[in-house]
DNA sequence: TTTTCCAAGATTGTTAACAATAGATGTTAT
DNA sequence: ATAACATCTATTGTTAACAATCTTGGAAAA
């Protein structure tokens, strides 16, 4: 639609980071991008404020752009918010999916599987994220579409903060189940199996070993003073 | 918190939408935002990609930025958006409003009352988006607060542009039930209510009348060829 | 009078240079 | 050897000038 210089930058960090290739907490240089994409750094400056809108980066004054490093509290909020939004996704795509809908659906869930198989993470993050973000599709809300896009944005950044390594992240059976119920349109039980799913998520998070410290040296040491 | 230049721009624009002294389609030139906020056109720049990441500012390349003009179609995503938000808001913000919570909420209630009287809509319309957003806020959800911060600002933009002008916009005898439910820690009448209310937004919308064309003069005019 | 075309003005988009700040390196004194 | 200090470099923030595009207005032709 728009190729906007700035608009390339936006789309590829985002799916950067939905492919935990950018991890939480790296520094977005504006040279560094600028070079990349070939545009100046005006360009560059007006896709970190289009990105801290969405709180995927994070402005620091007189310090540049990083990603954003969801605390926590952040997580619950978001995870909350996506139960929400998904539950009325469910909703309103129970019945509406199409044959071509269903298909891409279970395309979806085997390529994620066989990512899983050959440690693809990447892939496997962005199959997983495609899937959700196709069900926002067919409940035809493109409200609901760009905030789900979002969450799942951030969510990817929490998952690589307080994943549990070993863990599954995306039972692919759960999404499997999922199709089902929506291919039979059996809203209730959709409902449930994603609250299950997202709720199944959440609870493999582990906020306890690693503080996410993303400081300069001198913050790190420094702890409180002037 | 933070006061860089180009956070006055966006929280001042935002103010003016939510009063409706901005309507939608009005221009936002470049250079009339930089003498007025004192600044250097940058930062107005920087200033309208947040605001169009939030899609209450429109960006036509090449012609500048427009205070967006909600579809009939986005209008009813947005309101699905506020039903689906303010349902979980209600859920969880029942039975946690503290009483400086309730004191807010009743004051709020009775200033927009005398706004409405005094035909001061500006005020009528800050008051009442106050209500919704102080609800959030007990609700406890950065997140959903966030989004509902943006869906209420277009929905003011969509009450200026359908909105039957002889209605009540927001019947301060429901916003009073609301606190009652609320207070009472009733969350299934309080959920009710909150769908009620919407949905009763929602229907005093007329989209027959005005086609809205904010359209130069030779757009208007000539209507699609090249 | 109406339409078409062209030119002038205004606005947006781009670029480069300069200033200000933070982070890093090296030096010196204790 | 360590800590405090100064300097140096890299990065961000700001500004102004220039280029490209759109809009406006009027003149010329039908």
């Amino acid at each position: 639609m728009n190729s906007a210089p700035e608009d390339q930058i936006v789309t590829s960090v985002l799916d950067a980071i939905a492919e935990q290739r950018l991890p939480a907490g790296t520094k977005l240089g504006e040279q560094a991008l600028s070079d990349l994409f070939g545009c100046n750094r005006a360009n560059v400056r007006r896709a970190f404020a289009a990105l801290a809108a969405q709180a995927v980066v994070e402005l620091r004054p007189n310090r540049g752009a990083f990603v954003a490093t969801p605390s926590p509290e952040e997580a619950r909020d978001v995870f909350q918010a996506r139960r929400t939004i998904e539950d009325t996704v469910a909703r309103h795509a129970s019945g509406k999916a199409t044959p071509e809908d269903i298909a891409f659906l279970r395309r979806a869930i085997r390529e994620e599987r066989e990512a899983r198989e050959q440690h693809d993470k990447p892939r496997e993050l962005r199959l997983s994220r495609q899937f959700h973000m196709r069900l926002a599709e067919i409940a035809g809300n493109k409200v609901l579409e760009r905030f789900l896009s979002e969450l799942t944005m951030r969510s990817t950044l929490i998952l690589g903060l307080y994943g549990t390594k070993g863990r599954v992240l995306c039972g692919d059976e759960e999404h499997g189940e999922i199709v089902d119920a929506l291919e039979a349109g059996d809203t209730d039980r959709l409902r449930g199996l994603m609250d299950r799913h997202l709720r199944h998520l959440e609870g493999g998070l582990q906020f306890d070993s690693p503080p996410p410290s993303h400081l300069s040296l001198r913050e790190q040491l420094l702890t409180g003073q002037s």
